[in-house]
DNA sequence: TCATTTCCGTTGTAAAAACAACAGACTTGT
DNA sequence: ACAAGTCTGTTGTTTTTACAACGGAAATGA
């Protein structure tokens, strides 16, 4: 567990802690290490938590699958990233999401009780904790609202766009990977792989964007 | 302001806290009242904010018009719901979205600052309120979740039985009223108005649902 | 009460997406 | 190195949606 905290110091929910502090945390919080193979899920939906994870190694997808088998990519998750927090509060319900690994993972839990509780030996830096968690949410908020702006828009190329400048704003550059390959995008955006493939290609034709593989110019 | 007191009491973020007490709370956070006409707008788009609002009188759409005036409602808010909460945190940047009063308004304003720091007279049930911030925060975020099921339906049909299905369950009830008339819905649901009143015809005619003007009941 | 506006359903047409099926390029694992 | 599998673009067909325009019903307001 102790060879994550380099990372952990960098995530949004540790941020402005060092290390040995980290460290002493990790015991105060009863954090738990969790690893996953490709392809296995770390939660399916319909279960009911109460830990917070944070991501410390892999790549994982938020996501959902109806009745037809359509999948709906709700969010991917990097390392050093935060998921579940959204079912923080008690009676939050069962989870309405899968959470997929789509590599490889290592996955840290946190009992969320413990977070939002001042702790018996009342760590130095808890509240920080605490706050930083507010603030995590409230960014989590923001691009759950930016995705909807996207998705609500009419057409595969307006999605496309919309999605394609988020990112380019993203890396402060208008070239840069996506992490997702096209099936996975075009379950993001809640669009038909093909009809996608296609109006990537329009676009690229019509000269607003370049693409290769995974990697994308807007011009 | 005091007459809205009773409307506080029973919010999300002043759950648990007696009336006596959200009056002294009022001016510890320095609340601030606002009244809006049918049609003003409350925030708009690019604006920067560190307040917190609670609607105490009137009704509410967040929502966003795009270059080609396809208007997009992202949520409803009804009394005693909160908003600008996932701009609580510093750095949040500009509003995504307009803040539209589609009836006569009050809003309370209170400080972001003054919320998530401890008062200098710390007031008994300051930190309730802000666990209290916590969980609506992470409610809502839920909710943007929950929508965002909604959006990821392919056609006009499974969006509407999305949408009427998670209305049911909110209301404990297969009969019920929804907020919106046709055109707001369909802002609501991404679509064009006049296919999804011709879709909700058609699944009255296959026997899924009746409806009456704003009242719809599930079969 | 009457005129005006808003709301809702309907229709027809044009545009777009979903779907299915396929072939070539590329990866992966043995 | 080779076989199997995956990823991507392409095409054609069917389904669905968007758009525009209209009429009647209901609500609003002077």
């Amino acid at each position: 567990m102790k060879k994550y905290i380099p990372i952990l110091k960098n995530t949004k929910l540790f941020s402005g802690i060092s290390e040995e502090e980290i460290n002493t945390m990790l015991s105060c919080l009863q954090a738990k290490l969790c690893t996953y193979k490709k392809g296995e899920y770390v939660l399916r939906q319909g279960e009911y938590i109460d830990n917070i994870m944070v991501l410390v190694e892999g790549k994982l997808h938020i996501q959902r699958d109806d009745y037809w088998g359509n999948r709906s990519i709700i969010n991917m998750v990097g390392v050093g990233e935060m998921f579940g927090e959204a079912y923080a509060a008690p009676e939050s319900g069962a989870l309405m999401n899968d959470v997929l690994a789509v590599e490889d993972c290592a996955v840290l839990f946190f009992d969320v009780k413990r977070i939002i509780t001042v702790c018996p030996a009342a760590c130095r830096f808890h509240s920080m904790v605490v706050q930083n968690l507010f603030f995590a949410i409230s960014e989590k908020n923001r691009q759950l609202m930016q995705k909807l702006g996207c998705m609500s828009r009419r057409t595969t190329r307006e999605k496309l766009i919309s999605y394609l400048s988020e990112e380019a704003k993203r890396h402060n550059s208008s070239s840069f990977s996506i992490p997702f390959n096209r099936q996975q995008l075009a379950d993001y955006l809640s669009v038909d792989r093909s009809a996608m493939s296609g109006e990537l290609c329009r676009m690229r034709d019509d000269g607003l964007i370049e693409f290769d593989k995974n990697r994308f110019t807007l011009l």
